[in-house]
RNA sequence: GCGCCCUUCGUCUAGCGGUCCAGGACAUCGCCCUUUCACGGCGGAAACACGGGUUCGAUUCCCGUAGGGCGCGCCA
């Protein structure tokens, strides 16, 4: 039997990181086993979905690399088809019109609260005859539900869990308005879409016992379940927007690789021994429903960070500069940046890659640490850069200019012999050369290795630098 | 309130009755490497929520307690 697998969104917001992890778990499970992913998008709320939310969960799963099978299908759309199971069902006497009113139903919730049960609607048009409806009232029609015994989910995830069908009341299947409801649809596209595995979040828990009991009306076969545990937020509570509840778009923003937001997001309340770092090969491999734990995993940005530095440490250049390419029209100052990449600038990036890329946990980073290559002259200095460059430090780097002078060629290694040189005459440690030459050449106090700086930059750019700092009084200001 | 679920280092987790004075990873602390920052290497501190059972023996099984989560709509 294939796996049928399926991502069922409501289109009333960005796709969520959570969201993003059931989806992930879905495409696994099913693609691990050569089965098949589908798309449903639950748009039956036509008051809050929007066909901006469709788009930012479609672009949103496309970055992930999360690819479904087929064109995604709208619930909406298939509403005539809810509504002739529905019919169905009430021919068939496992459904019953209910002509309660709002009111009525107020009522009922109000007392069963105030006297401890759970069952809320009283079932009070169960059995009765139809011709005592009030006139003009269209009905709900109800589903008609087992009063005795127990309701059953065999969960892969929670394992054995049953509900008294005495605390189940009868759910509304089709609303006055003739409009399906969730229950009732969940239940006939799953089933029409042949779905063999419902993935979940264990949100939905309560919802499997009253979508069983729909099947079991029905006489159709029940797909497996697995419900997984929600993810919280850093103490604990619902995981909100301030802690890392923000669409996948927000993530791409702040830098991170798809790889590296599947590995976390895998990692995260399902595990495979001691292993942390998974290829996508090896998750496809290895992913199933019983290592998934129960219990709820909470965001923790620090540990994504981390495997996001070990992704971007193990990328090749040439495709670290194609994901900041692409990054770019996501951030603020990307236009700006965009349009200072000529291919010079390009060449110099990739060379300082290997370097960039062990100080970076993000994309962010890699283009933070790169700055140093496309800000114009005169670079200004950052606080900590102004107070390495002393009067003192001016004035050794007014030597340390004029012996550079005459460093060629100008590289990495022969910059190096010459800077060292020149601290081993003047008597001074190599850091002490080093640190005000670094703030004269970055603006700042941190970067690459210095010959590195120095050779990525070229000659006349690094001299020019340094003479910007060594002369600030005969800086011109610009023209106009 | 009612129903259901959960509880191992700060965090993610390994553990599926003895192999556990509990293992890995992130974070943290110290040392080494070192021109800065990183990377890397080495080392440290750090957990079985609590109380009862069951058992020769419980982190592992059962029951309570406490704490947390989810659900309880003619929303999805």
């Amino acid at each position: 039997m294939t796996v049928v697998t399926r991502f069922a969104p409501s289109p009333t917001g960005f796709l969520h990181i959570g969201g993003a992890r059931t989806a992930l778990f879905n495409w696994l499970y099913a693609r691990g086993r050569g089965g098949r992913m589908l798309l449903r998008i639950e748009d039956t709320d036509r008051e809050r979905s929007t066909q901006a939310a469709i788009d930012a969960i479609l672009d949103g799963l496309s970055w992930l690399g999360i690819a479904w099978d087929g064109a995604p299908i709208f619930q909406f759309s298939r509403s005539g088809r809810h509504r002739e199971v529905a019919e169905e069902m009430l021919a068939a006497g496992h459904a019953y019109r209910c002509y309660a009113s709002p009111e009525e139903l107020a009522q009922m919730r109000e007392a069963a609260r105030r006297e401890g049960r759970s069952k809320l609607y009283d079932g009070r048009w169960r059995d009765r005859d139809p011709n005592e409806a009030p006139p003009g009232v269209k009905p709900a029609i109800r589903l008609k539900a087992p009063l005795t015994g127990e309701t059953v989910i065999d969960d892969q995830v929670q394992g054995r869990v049953a509900w008294q069908n005495e605390n189940l009341d009868d759910l509304v299947l089709l609303r006055s308005d003739g409009t399906p409801t969730y229950m009732l649809a969940v239940v006939v596209d799953d089933h029409d879409m042949a779905v063999t595995h419902i993935i979940r979040g264990d949100d939905h828990l309560t919802n499997a016992a009253r979508q069983k009991q729909i099947y079991d009306a029905l006489g159709w076969p029940v797909p497996v379940m697995a419900h997984i545990p929600l993810i919280h937020g850093p103490d604990g509570s619902k995981l909100s927007k301030r802690h890392g509840a923000l669409g996948v778009d927000a993530y791409r923003a702040m830098g991170y690789l798809p790889a590296a937001l599947r590995n976390y997001l895998v990692r995260l309340g399902w595990s495979h021994g001691d292993q942390e770092i998974f290829s996508t090969q090896e998750m496809l491999a290895a992913f199933d429903l019983p290592q998934i734990g129960r219990s709820p995993a909470r965001f923790d940005f620090a540990k994504l960070e981390s495997l996001n530095g070990h992704y971007i440490r193990t990328s090749a250049d040439a495709a670290l500069l194609e994901a900041i390419d692409r990054l770019l029209p996501h951030l603020a100052d990307g236009s700006e940046i965009a349009a200072k990449m000529t291919p010079k600038l390009r060449e110099q990036w990739l060379m300082a890659m290997p370097s960039l890329k062990e100080r970076a946990k993000t994309l962010i980073d890699l283009i933070d640490g790169a700055r140093f290559l496309f800000t114009d002259r005169p670079i200004p200095l950052d606080d900590k850069a102004a107070v390495v460059l002393t009067p003192e430090a001016k004035e050794m780097l007014r030597e340390l200019e004029a012996q550079l002078r005459g460093v060629e060629p100008w590289t990495t290694e022969a910059t190096e012999l010459g800077v060292r040189a020149f601290a081993e005459r003047k008597g001074l440690k190599l850091g002490a050369v080093a640190q005000p030459l670094r703030a004269a050449l970055t603006g700042r106090t941190t970067s690459p290795g210095i010959f590195e700086v120095l050779s990525v930059l070229g000659k006349a750019e690094s001299l020019a630098r340094i003479a910007d700092q060594i002369r600030p009084e005969t800086v011109q200001p610009p023209a106009g």
